[in-house]
RNA sequence: GGCCCCAUCGUCUAGUGGUUAGGACAUCGGCUUUUCAAGCCGACGGCCGGGGUUCGACUCCCCGUGGGGCUACCA
């Protein structure tokens, strides 16, 4: 038999990192097993779907390359995948449960039921539902049907026994089925609730394995409970840990970023985050750095550890970085380019390209190259205070570049390789060392301590730049 | 409150009864360099506590503690 398994969001928001990771093990675990993976809506929320958090969650998707086999926009053989064009098949299901009296009409009011269950906490009881409703005669349901009465669905669950999980990461779970209670499975608006159209999707749509948050744990034995009241045979569960923010309290907007897209936007490369989450509740061996391929070939459910994960920002970044370097130039360029002529206006393509190049193993996230590549764009800057009382304030600065200068005057072509014998020659004249020359140098290019290598700048720069800059300097000191 | 899950450096983790408990990020130091990064080298730092089981426990069991989850007409 061939794996199925899905990624069942809702659209409520963004996809989110925990999200995004849950999408991700699923993808690896169907990629690695030739199997399909396949996206399914859950928007049974009729209050908080939304169509744009559907966009926005395909778009993470996207973004981060995980395709789906089956799902919106890519037909399949078990569709619909959105959980609302699934009502009938839910509906058929309802009824069926209902007539084998599996099922029961439950009349209570969600103030009764509120009041109950504050009545049952103020006497420290477990707030489950009562059963008021599962004693009713057909002639009183029907009656309070016909009323107009609001009326759900419950679940009748068997009064004993124990329901095993037998979870492919954590073992066999068990749950004293006493302890639960007749949950919902159709709600008052007609729609199913969660972990009954769950379980009806997943059989129907023949999912094989379940991978999925470890917050859904305790809601398995519920559902397999269902699967047993149609005696259909369980998907394998596997529950992944959780994903913590720094306080160790679920990732939430408190964390800040939260949702994929936003890493995007602060300049964090798909890749990174990718290698990223992976590794996050997930290892082999001592490796930290996986491509897709390696990750689709080395991933395991094996490799799953149990506790959860605190989101490390850090370690990201560290990712970020060491990805960046290692991307093609052109790729470097089509992201810094626009961040760039938007801070700056237009400039000449190539030149943008030379200075892009420049900051090519200095960046760990994209837009760190706006305020760092400032004076490649524009006069306006102001010179490091601390840099100018110890390169400008020195008994023959103004010798030095007045000297540097002349010589940079006469370069022809005004290329690096040129030019670097210009500082070198110039420090052995007049018996210096090389950075006596260079720091001011920079300082009076970049206004700065920190800048690509002073050839490459002064390069870049070009003579008549570099002329006004040095002569800014000479006026100053 | 009840039930469930989890517990190795600050963080992500390797480990599967006998190891100097390994790696990575972060931090700190050194080297290199025209600066800053990067890179290389090094340092710091951990088996939550208590009981068992065992010749021997990070590893197995129990209790406690801590963290997380579920307990909705959310998913």
């Amino acid at each position: 038999m061939t794996v199925r398994v899905r990624f069942a969001p809702s659209p409520t928001g963004a996809l989110h990192i925990g999200g995004a990771r849950t999408a991700l093990f699923n993808w690896l675990f169907a990629r690695k097993l030739g199997g399909k993976f396949i996206l399914r809506i859950e928007d049974t929320d009729q209050q908080r779907s939304t169509l744009e958090a559907n966009r926005a969650i395909f778009h993470g998707l996207e973004w981060l390359g995980l395709d789906w086999d089956e799902g919106p926009n890519v037909d399949g053989p078990l569709g619909p995948y959105y959980q609302t064009e699934r009502l009938e098949i839910h509906q058929k299901h309802i009824d069926q449960l209902l007539k084998e009296g599996k099922a029961y009409y439950c009349f209570c009011s969600p103030e009764e039921l509120e009041k109950k269950r504050q009545e049952a906490a103020a006497r420290k009881e477990a707030p489950r539902y009562d059963g008021t409703c599962r004693k009713l005669a057909e002639a009183e349901i029907k009656q309070l049907a016909e009323s107009g009465k609001r009326k759900v669905v419950r679940f009748l669950l068997p009064p004993t026994g124990d329901t095993i999980v037998s979870d492919l990461i954590r073992g066999e779970v068990v749950f004293k089925n006493e302890l639960l209670d007749d949950f919902v499975i159709q709600k008052s608006d007609g729609f199913p609730t969660y972990n009954f159209a769950c379980v009806i999707d997943d059989h129907t749509m023949e999912i094989t394995h379940v991978i999925r948050g470890d917050d859904h744990l305790s809601n398995t034995p519920r559902q397999i409970l269902l699967y047993l009241a149609f005696g259909w045979q369980p998907p394998k569960f596997a529950h992944i840990p959780m994903i913590l923010g720094k306080d160790k309290a679920r990732l939430s907007k408190r964390h800040g970023a939260t949702s994929v897209i936003a890493y995007s936007d602060i300049g964090y490369l798909p890749e990174a985050v990718l290698n990223y989450i992976a590794r996050l509740g997930w290892a082999h061996g001592d490796q930290e750095i996986f491509s897709r391929e390696e990750l689709i070939e080395k991933f395991s459910l094996k490799g799953v550890s149990k506790s959860s994960a605190i989101f490390d920002t850090d370690k990201l970044n560290w990712l970020n970085g060491k990805y960046i370097r290692e991307i093609l130039p052109e790729r470097l360029i089509d992201l810094c380019e626009p961040l760039l002529i938007e801070a700056y206006g237009n400039h000449d393509l190539e030149y943008i390209k030379k200075v892009v190049l420049a900051f090519h193993d200095r960046l760990t996230l994209i837009p760190e190259i706006v305020p760092l590549s400032k004076f490649f764009f524009t006069d306006d800057f102001e010179y490091d205070q601390k840099a100018l009382e110890k390169h400008f304030k020195t008994v023959n600065a103004k010798k030095i570049m007045e000297t540097l200068k002349e010589r940079l005057a006469k370069v022809e072509p005004f290329t690096k390789d040129k030019i670097e014998p210009v500082f070198k020659g110039l420090a052995q004249e007049m018996d210096l060392k090389l950075g006596m020359i260079i720091h001011p140098c920079r300082l009076a290019l970049t206004g700065t301590l920190q800048s690509p290598p002073m050839y490459d700048v002064v390069e870049i720069l070009g003579k008549k730049k570099v002329e006004e800059r040095i002569e800014r300097a000479i006026a100053s000191l």
